[in-house]
DNA sequence: AACGGTGTTCCATATAAAGAAACATCTCGG
DNA sequence: CCGAGATGTTTCTTTATATGGAACACCGTT
């Protein structure tokens, strides 16, 4: 009689000691409480006493969780917090968003970009275009700064107000295109515009003819660690920006909570 | 025949699946590489292939790992993040720095305090008096500005520069006795030499007649959570200040380390 | 197309988790 | 101060389940 057990359907062969260990781990990141005793985890997951408590032994040599002596109740230990820095310290952004790109391309037929910051300058580090003739593309690695087009204001806008200030008080922001805004105040009154309205949109500010919106993702200190776009060619962008820009931000979304930024602990 | 596990002894009973797998947590911390395979993991553990699988295939059930369709390799989870945020979010300060309090104070032989933040005051939240005739004692949970005392300069000092300089443009920087700097550029000076000592020290700036040395527990931001300090009658303190200091950064590395700050992964 | 390398499943066996109950501690409130 | 009613922990037998050798499946190479 092959009894189902909790674990994911169609995932394989499973250990189910290990599943409930795992869910005891979980309740501790779900639950408010900072520590839980064992008759409270046994009757939360509907296992036994003796079941939680040897979990709780084996979580406990490992430094997975750690108990106060005082009040003999658990909480998250080291090794908790080290697999979380891990997780953080390992992330790729680029392969993290890899996917979502070519979703988001597919989506809404246009080109879908991922950039990162060099200090005060931007570079495009992937892109996927779209299957259709008149498309965008942009060249990989070029730096650019900060102030001019959709991808640079969404990392400009939410940079802290001081390395905002510091940059626009540059001597002189470039001008690279006749739509470009290099007036300081003007600046400013953009970038707060972006983040009420959490995305930036560009018409040929940084380049000819092309349009954009563009959303950052957030890491875990709450920065932007990376920003994607979806651009194409200005003249039937300006239908597009507001459809496009809904796409982005589910996609941003994502991407910043597997950043670590703003868990709901549910 | 009781066959010795490699469970951590004196735990009582145990779960060995959930501290094999516990184990395999750890490698992923451990070992620099991001993605691990199901035979680099059993041969690392001396666990068998099958073993090393059905434990993947549970914490994959729970997201504690993921796993690379493309290269069938295995990651850290998003759960694994949740743990270390959640760990970090609900670290207690002041239980976690009860025991070296008591152990400052002991090896010292003078008063240890344990301070936080509250906007632009700062509490005593904890302190520890040895066991001698003259000694200090402060009182817990009243507010005191952030400008006179070594616990209130180690807290404003590390500080992001913005809300160190808000602090300073105040109308009137209180005096509170006689020893007490209120003069914005001297503060300056001050803090900057604070920082690049790693403390602060104080005689009669706070409270005529006491002394000490403090210095910051840093979070995983790099900001100061709590300020930890040594602190006793000011004739004696003069002869003991290096030493304590000494004694007060070793509390303080081991503190920050605890909290997220800086930590190597090794 | 055969190889050496993965990851994955099968299955009989042995092990080690499960759980009822007893025990040990702690915490209140009368 | 002392029991009542929690809690956490251990014991012990039964039973469920994790184990690992071997076989299988699936790559990417040569």
């Amino acid at each position: 009689m092959p009894q189902e057990t909790r674990a994911a359907a169609r995932l394989g062969q499973s250990a189910s000691t290990v599943e409930r260990a795992a869910d005891v781990l979980v309740l501790f990141a779900e639950a408010g409480r900072r520590t839980l005793g064992v008759t409270e985890i046994a009757d939360a997951l509907g296992l036994s006493k003796p079941a939680v408590h040897r979990i709780l032994t084996s979580l406990r040599s490992r430094r997975l969780v750690q108990i106060d002596p005082e009040t003999r109740r658990y909480a998250l230990g080291l090794t908790a917090m080290r697999l979380g820095l891990a997780y953080l310290d390992h992330i790729d952004v680029r392969r993290l968003a890899a996917a979502d790109l070519a979703e988001l391309s597919r989506s809404t037929r246009e080109t879908a970009t991922l950039s990162s910051r060099v200090g005060t300058q931007r570079v495009y580090v992937d892109q996927v275009t779209p299957d259709r003739e008149v498309i965008m593309s942009v060249s990989l690695g070029v730096p650019f700064p900060l102030h001019a087009g959709a991808s640079s204001k969404a990392f400009l806008a939410f940079l802290p107000e001081a390395e905002i200030e510091d940059y626009l008080s540059v001597d002189h922001l470039s001008r690279l295109t006749d739509r470009t805004v290099v007036d300081p105040d003007a600046l400013r009154l953009e970038l707060s515009a972006i983040r009420r309205r959490g995305y930036a949109r560009s018409f040929a500010e940084r380049q000819s003819g092309a349009a954009s919106v563009a959303a950052p993702v957030f890491d875990h200190h709450g920065l932007p660690a990376a920003v994607v776009s979806v651009c194409g060619p200005v003249e039937r962008f300006r239908g597009e920006a507001e459809s496009c820009a809904e796409a982005l931000l589910a996609v941003t979304g994502r991407l910043s909570a597997l950043m670590g930024h703003a868990i709901e602990t549910g």
